[in-house]
DNA sequence: AGCACTGTAGTCAAATTTGGCTATTACGCT
DNA sequence: AGCGTAATAGCCAAATTTGACTACAGTGCT
């Protein structure tokens, strides 16, 4: 929970508050965070007592807005998940990669297709990152450390795109998928390409 | 849901197997299925129609063990979904990266050595993929895509190892986090290195 | 034969996440 | 002044995911 993090930054805030700028930060994309799951991450912290309520303000008819802010219990919590993550490495799951490991099922030529196409919509990312890394708005009014997150999120990118670019044009070679030391031997017999595999349990 | 796929390719299956198999890919780590979600997207599947029950045997006097396989309608989907990764580009969440946001509250000395430590952890795995790779078990006796896919993680590792090294360095060479237009102007108190911020609505 | 272990097969309650919903005020336009 | 749209603030039911748990059958060891 990194939300208790954003409350420790801008402490006291409100619900709205964080929701706002985990917004403009989109940070649904690389948090998990949906604007839904905040008010319930909110009153769990609080439940353990990592925050405490300041103020139950009400402005009108509108629903009240409930201020918080972090307890020194919150803030050990804090250093000690965010230490978890600087120190530990920890593989996330990719659904792309999920999605490549049936390659088997999907005809040649639309793999190659797909895989270039995936290059270049990395490309174009990768531009409009260069460009916004280049730009007043990131260079001289965001502190340097967001320049050094798009520096990450270019680094992978091209690692991502010159694999695609490889591999694409194995695909198209036609070489087999074919463990290397089988040609046509014993149990593969469904991992024809495209085809629905009709196949045992393998391996 | 990629268990979809995975009973298309190994059907018929009962959910044992299937969470075996998963687990020998230790697929918990790169797709998110634990061991749990299984039993629970099997029936799901079948309540929509993608799967079908073949039997329910029953051994003794342990658990009923159900086979499933799939429809006619679960293959059309499953070529969709498929599609659907393939040929889009999705972001995915990075508990590292959300910790990196925090960078301003990290010891500069320590969020170097962390930066340090990480490019180490990241050398030991790729040299263990790489000693993978060259393995006969991944060379003659799989699929030769489970080698590009090995070759995928090995250049992401080197791209954030790279990364993590230039920004240590960065990082110890004292830049300033302040963003270059306004050294010491207005509204930046609160990012000092490592104290807590006690600061107001940033932006 | 008795006992501990491991492997088989699946269940279940609890935690988490999702994303759409409500209801009110402010703002801009004609 | 009237109206439509956007912003404010948060709720909630449903879907999903998790991780621990049950219960039985072989297997090997003493």
């Amino acid at each position: 929970m990194m939300i208790l993090g954003l409350v420790r930054w801008m402490q006291p805030v409100h619900g709205y508050d964080v929701r706002r700028e985990l917004l403009s930060w989109s940070a649904d994309k690389w948090a998990n965070v949906q604007p839904g799951s905040i008010y319930h991450a909110l009153r769990k912290l609080t439940d353990e007592g990592l925050l405490r309520t300041v103020s139950v303000e009400q402005v009108g008819a509108r629903p009240a807005r409930t201020t918080y802010e972090v307890t020194a219990k919150g803030e050990e919590e804090f250093e000690t998940l965010l230490r978890a993550q600087w120190w530990q490495l920890n593989e996330t799951p990719d659904p792309f990669v999920a999605a490549f490991s049936f390659l088997p099922a999907m005809p040649r030529d639309e793999a190659a297709a797909a895989l270039r196409n995936r290059a270049n919509l990395i490309r174009a990312g990768i531009e409009s990152m260069r460009a916004s890394l280049d730009s007043d708005w990131v260079r001289n009014r965001k502190p340097v450390h967001v320049g050094w997150m798009f520096e990450l999120w270019l680094a992978r990118a091209e690692a991502d795109m010159g694999w695609c670019l490889r591999i694409a044009e194995r695909i198209e070679s036609g070489v087999s998928y074919l463990p290397a030391g089988m040609e046509r031997a014993e149990g593969w017999s469904g991992w024809q390409d495209g085809g629905p595999p009709c196949g045992e349990d393998a391996d």
